[in-house]
RNA sequence: GCACCGGUGGCGAAGUGGCUAACGCGCUGGUCUGCAAAACCAGUAUUCAUGGGUUCAAAUCCCAUCCGGUGCUCCA
């Protein structure tokens, strides 16, 4: 099934291919570096990487460019706040960026493009543009593009702007340009101020034309797909079609991808609401970094998401079934076949009567489960990449496989498949972490000592404190005091052994019995 | 104001004209267990914001109303 993907362009699901048949080119917007980024920003980069390992699934490799704005109006107004250099101040957040990036499993781009080092590639660009009179110099010695020389000016959002009479509204005289709508491709130094000295003057780049300029360089004129937030749709990415095709003559990118907002406890997510979240703040509240993965995956991206610690609750709950399953699964030592027939009531019920439902019968309708969970999965992500449908499809055969092993009825082949599945569910959600159970807590760790370092330690959750700061278990400990209640145990001193269950428990961590023995987990 | 998107069980959410309205979390009862945990089973929406309409048939289409959100300006 071809992968389809919701075309903002044309306004229609359309399949996503790659124009020379073999390698996706595509370009995301990225972050501008003057802060941490928040869970917004990262919805949006979730699903760049969601539509990047989609598309590897569907045999595409990739190449994705994606630029960081590392000068811009509030880079420059914060660096200087801070009294530090504009170079310096990125650097830090770019850095910030990127370790975020990667606690969330977002993979990274094939190529990162920075502004600051692709001002000649956007001088040439706004040359080719002036040679056509398309931009034009203002008396402060910016550069404009002339929005009524692109008749497919609005194309992407859909905007009519004839009813916008230049002039009408606007004081014309305060913009020094030919029309309000025009935007610019190049500001003119001011004061203090970072500048490049270029031929089209002292100044430094408009916002837009970063994107042209390296989206051209790394993949041509044309290429396969852009993607951003829905907020950049107007006007950031009209304004790039508009300056890339008036240059170029060539079609910009074909198809368009965008993100929609979320909300974060019902309302926009606002510093003055109270509700503004960046990763380091949830992770010292002790949220795990896969829950937000996942619950920021689980809504499909055209729809907006209700972000709220509740649905942190029920991802990580949710990770945790999935990961005691594929634990158990994988670790299981499942027989090559079932040979003793089952007269178990829950077996499935064939309606061929006389014919006597051999255990046979009811392994190949698992593995016809398990081949369905793995279509369904497959043809959900294709279909617009809806993640909610697959995560279902994992779900069923999660069940299925389970209540089969409950009744021994579970093949080594029925589980290798099903490991087969789970391996393809994690190569695009990425939460199970290859049964690593410490890579949560690792990042947890991580941005506590980033907390410690900032100064940031009254935003830590007492629980987080408790679970992993300095005077938390070792695992050693845990060990001893498992040991010590299994002894208990045997001497069937029940209350001993409840105890120090109970306050392990109350510190975090959860014991579970089984045949093979104790197992533990920090919750 | 103009334009657009959405309102589905306690919560999240899929489904957009036709099998008994997926799936997750939660809750209740059961099985298992010394007791738990994990797992499984059963129950948790006779109904899809509200009111009309179209149709043999609607959560799905149309109209109106209410509510939430977004864009029109920096924003992922």
């Amino acid at each position: 099934m071809a992968l389809e993907l919701f075309n903002t362009l044309s306004g229609k699901i359309e399949p996503l291919f790659a124009s020379d048949g073999h390698v996706l080119r595509f370009y995301c917007c990225g972050p501008t570096v003057y802060d941490y980024g928040h869970i917004g920003n990262f919805r949006t980069f979730l699903h760049v990487d969601l539509l990047r390992r989609t598309a590897r699934l569907h045999g595409l490799a990739l190449h994705h460019v994606m630029n960081i704005t590392d000068v811009d109006d509030k880079i420059i107004r914060n660096a200087a706040a801070a009294g530090q250099p504009i170079a310096e101040y990125t650097t830090k957040y770019e850095r910030a960026f990127f370790e975020d990036m990667d606690a969330l499993n977002i993979e990274r781009p094939e190529d990162i493009a920075r502004a600051t080092e692709n001002i000649p590639g956007m001088v040439s660009l706004i040359e080719r543009l002036a040679a056509q009179d398309i931009a034009y110099k203002a008396e402060d010695g910016s550069w404009y593009f002339r929005i009524a020389r692109f008749p497919g000016y609005g194309k992407l959002s859909k905007k009519d702007l004839h009813g916008i009479e230049d002039g009408a509204r606007v004081d014309l005289d305060e913009y020094d340009k030919d029309s309000a709508r025009d935007f610019a491709l190049w500001k003119a130094t001011k004061p203090g101020e970072a500048s490049w000295e270029t031929p089209l003057g002292p100044g430094r780049p408009g916002w837009h034309i970063e994107c042209s300029a390296m989206a051209i360089k790394y993949l041509g004129d044309s290429f396969d797909l852009h993607a951003g937030g829905e907020d950049l749709m107007f006007p950031h990415h009209e304004n790039e079609i508009a300056q890339s095709e008036a240059a170029t003559h060539h079609p910009f990118a074909r198809h368009w991808f965008h993100v929609r907002f979320l909300l974060v406890e019902g309302k926009k997510m606002s510093k003055s609401e109270g509700n503004f979240f960046t990763l380091r703040d949830l992770l010292l509240k002790g949220y795990r970094a896969s829950a937000i993965r996942f619950l920021l995956l689980s809504v499909p991206y055209r729809h907006q998401l209700n972000f709220t610690f509740d649905g942190l609750t029920e991802s990580t709950n949710a990770i945790e079934r999935l990961r005691t399953f594929h634990d158990r699964i994988r670790t299981g030592n499942w027989p090559e076949s079932i040979s003793v027939p089952h007269q178990d009531s829950s077996a499935r019920p064939e309606r061929s009567e006389g014919e006597r439902p051999a255990v046979a019968a009811a392994t190949s309708a698992l593995t016809e489960t398990i081949r369905k969970g793995n279509a369904d999965f497959t043809a959900a992500l294709a279909n617009d990449l809806n993640t909610a449908e697959a995560r279902a499809a994992i779900f069923d055969v999660l069940r299925a496989v389970n209540t089969a092993a409950d009744h021994s009825r579970l093949t080594r082949f029925d589980a290798e498949e099903t490991i087969a599945l789970l391996d393809k569910f994690d190569s695009i959600f990425a939460v199970l972490n290859n049964g690593e159970a410490d890579r949560d807590a690792e990042l947890t760790r991580a941005a506590l000592r980033w907390a410690e370092a900032e100064g940031r330690m009254a935003d830590v959750s007492p629980d987080v404190l408790e679970k992993f700061g300095s005077t938390s278990l070792t695992d050693a400990a845990i060990d001893a005091l498992v040991a010590e209640r299994t002894q208990a145990k045997k001497q069937r001193n029940f209350a001993r052994a409840d105890a120090i269950r109970n306050d392990l428990l109350e510190k975090g961590i959860l014991l579970e019995d089984s045949k093979d023995g104790v197992r533990w987990k920090r919750k």
